[in-house]
DNA sequence: CCTACCGATCGGTAGG
DNA sequence: CCTACCGATCGGTAGG
């Protein structure tokens, strides 16, 4: 017979607090930590708002949980790039795709509302999340350039791995517009999107390479 | 004899409105819109709430005010270098420097508060604002480039004026650090930020012309 | 997991 | 330009 409501198993508690954390992804990436009610969320998970806070503490706590976990998996997604066994470009490639497609788009109202609506150990916390797990597989790739020689280093006018891995994160979001969209979420469109991803990732590898200027004689290409 | 406070003269209403504009600006730029309340603002400049919608009819149209008196005031000093008589590379490098030091820190807040926070109407105003008066004159500079060979067109793998206009904006805006930070507003110390921004606008500059990888031969730098 | 509720704060209005 | 106030909404708690 069905369980009644008091006695709800683990495994059904653990269901719904991924319901949350799923929610409350989509919600706060798209609209900002402030914009984003409690009540909001609670009633897209077909929950009451106090029910949220049998999950976690507060609010604060939640938005944690859901940058955590974003951090985590890119993170994770950018090191096993760096390990493949290609010629750096193709990676940077690889990594620049996978930046457009997975990316939070709006990354910087993530490091608004870090400064501005999260505690100072929260804050620090999220920021060695940051720079270790995410940034750090895009420094290695840098740095594995100008350790070889690829790339300029410091003292012939390059930036240093961690400003390059910024740099290549900036520009894949300052590339992204409506033709990579998630919203277009049509079945098979989802080819197309990593088709139009790689393209762009192409040219963006290009021009943070090699630069605008146009090549004449030998280095043209 | 002292002017009673029912009969202000017109001057002081446009004093007020001034500095209603000026508080504004420096809280919305700071916190975004959602997180400035109409009552910080009005306390701010020695008001009551109230006292606000005298000038304004609500807080969507100061916010509007803001953002284009920020607009204009840039796209001006960025036209001026545009037409100045100097070689492409050097403009570019003022531009740099420029919106390192006087653009909207967090331009993308702006952009998500347009979003989310305007009606329609004022979205495709604020829209036009930006790409004629802001975006213009940068794209004008690259696409000059473009017409004398002197950048990659399209179909050489450059990516087109407009485009390489925001290029340069996100990495201007991702190459913001402390150093260039507006708190530090220590009387002598500005003639630093100044030439501190110059040379981060050079490097800048010589990366998205060059790019990163390392030249050998003859067109080392 | 719910109902019921708290104090605080929001943007905006009435009326002078 | 002020005092006084509105309804709506916020994050969070009490108690079951």
């Amino acid at each position: 017979m069905a369980r009644r409501r008091k006695d709800l198993a683990p495994e059904d508690l653990l269901e719904t607090r991924k319901k949350i954390v799923a929610t409350a992804h989509r919600l706060f990436m798209e609209l900002g930590y402030r914009a984003v009610s409690t009540r909001v969320i609670a009633e897209a998970c077909g929950l009451t708002q106090p029910a949220l806070y049998h999950h976690f503490a507060d609010k604060q706590e939640l938005y944690l949980e859901v940058i955590r976990e974003i951090l985590a998996k890119n993170g994770q997604a950018l090191e096993r790039i760096r390990q493949r066994e290609e010629p750096l470009e193709q990676r940077l490639r690889r990594a620049a795709a996978y930046l457009l497609l997975h990316a939070p788009p709006n990354m910087n109202i993530m490091f608004h509302d870090m400064r501005h609506e999260l505690d100072e150990a929260s804050r620090a916390a999220v920021h060695e999340w940051f720079r270790q797990g995410f940034v750090g597989p895009l420094a290695s790739l840098f740095g594995e350039g100008q350790r070889e020689g690829r790339l300029r280093g410091l003292e012939e006018g390059g930036a240093d791995p961690f400003s390059s891995a910024f740099l290549l994160l900036s520009i894949s979001r300052s590339m992204l517009s409506t033709d990579l969209d998630k919203d277009k979420t049509g079945e098979g469109l989802d080819g197309q999107r990593e088709q139009a991803a790689l393209e762009r990732a192409a040219l963006i590898v290009d021009i943070l390479l090699h630069g605008m200027v146009r090549r004449t004689g030998e280095n043209a290409g």
